[in-house]
DNA sequence: GACTCTATTTATAATTA
DNA sequence: TTAATTATAAATAGAGT
């Protein structure tokens, strides 16, 4: 997918490791929610930032529920965990549209 | 991606959705470790079934350190949180390689 | 740096074994 | 069944704005 095949490992040129990690990071958060839409299952992804203080995800409310002992329905949010800013995209079966 | 463009909704047929699930948990997991090296950060990736019962991710250890307080870096383990078990695929910085 | 385009690679739905 | 194949849809690398 692209105009050249890329080699499996650290893309090191900073701005376009950005870039990559800005259209992979979309195109996976998709591919989740494809998932969960068409199985009829919940999905989480989170990426992490390369230091470690910011992350996103689609995440499902049993998830959440089960390992931050609360329970979200919204599309999408921040919070904290140990002073990182975390921003959700949820996906549940209760807000799964687009 | 197929020989027809599919619908984004539930997949009725029982049979069809888990041959689905398997392909694109996998596919998603695919992506995940490829973000993960290209892109240098972690990614956490977590499937749940639909009876809940059983879900699966490749996650890194900053996030289950994080989340879970333990660090780990195998490459895959199983267990439990609520009744749950859980098997993970991890990818971390430590244990990449497919 | 952040969008848009498109040639090309990659993922996968339907099919076949 | 469950696994492999293949035609096609979808994602995206690099280029252009």
């Amino acid at each position: 997918m692209g105009r050249k095949k890329v080699e499996m490992k650290r893309i090191e040129e900073k701005s376009s490791r950005q870039v990559t990690l800005c259209k992979r990071r979309k195109g996976l958060i998709k591919k989740a929610k494809q998932l969960s839409i068409l199985c009829d299952v919940d999905v989480a992804v989170v990426v992490f930032s390369d230091r470690g203080t910011l992350y996103e995800s689609s995440t499902p409310s049993r998830f959440l529920h089960a390992l931050l002992n609360i329970y979200i329905v919204s599309v999408c949010l921040y919070f904290t965990i140990q002073n990182s800013i975390i921003k959700l995209f949820i996906i549940t079966s209760e807000s799964r549209e687009e």
